[in-house]
DNA sequence: GGGCGGTTCTGCTACCAGCAGAAGCGGCAA
DNA sequence: TTGCCGCTTCTGCTGGTAGCAGAACCGCCC
């Protein structure tokens, strides 16, 4: 039942359509923590953090670090490159699976004119 | 003062295997607005943000919270999704690039030092 | 020279990351 | 029931820094 608290946010900052880098970020670390088998202790310990917060960062409430972010990935045994693709994988997920939770709001990002293609950049 | 930073680190700051998030993160944000042809300005007003804050962000010198990526992306017109898979492509290249990068310092500490802190040691 | 785009410096304030300590809670097994 | 486990959540605290304004400065190009 805790899946999601969006609307748990309060007046003030508008509702975003789409998850936030610390929400969709939390997701995937437990997940990944989750399949390894390992308790929050475990993680906490060897990324050299404390329990309670790392399971604030789990559960999107807390704005991590990139310093702490890099040590909970490698406590986790994970690279950053595999932990974006993931996490962007997850981020296509919800908004997809939302799109039948009614509200109005299609969009997300006002595509300023161009169809953008952010296409393809192979720089 | 000339403490070129770039992303290059050299003497003194710990070489970090791989990028931290927000290097990362500053560096496509940078390429996907030169790719629209959008100046600092014209950004950071549509996020309704600072210039010189933007340009802090783009360099990697601050940590933006998830409510600034969500303003610099929608920005740009670019989903979270999106961005991530870019700046997960980046981080690869990168990584592989610098495999001649030695360097072969010792470690931690930290970029603009905190003295003191159980901080991480990430992998 | 002068404008433009970007970088960087100096403040400054408010906010929050991050910790410790401890209590609360649901689940599970003895 | 009792107790343990894993997790969450509350209180409280401190240091750091996000994020701003203002302004100077650096290349570059006209």
């Amino acid at each position: 039942m805790a899946e999601i608290l969006d609307f748990n946010r309060k007046p003030g900052p508008a509702p975003r359509p789409e998850p936030l880098w610390r929400e969709a970020l939390g997701r995937k670390l437990r997940e990944t923590r989750e399949e390894r088998g390992d308790r929050l202790v475990d993680v906490a310990e060897r990324a050299g953090i404390s329990v309670q917060y790392l399971s604030e960062i789990e559960r999107g409430r807390k704005e991590p670090s990139s310093e702490m972010i890099a040590a909970v990935a490698g406590a986790l045994g994970v690279d950053l490159a595999d932990l974006l693709i993931g996490i962007a994988g997850q981020v296509r997920n919800l908004r997809s699976a939302s799109s039948f939770r009614a509200g109005g709001h299609f969009q997300t990002s006002r595509p300023t004119g161009r169809p953008s293609g952010p296409v393809a950049m192979a720089a």
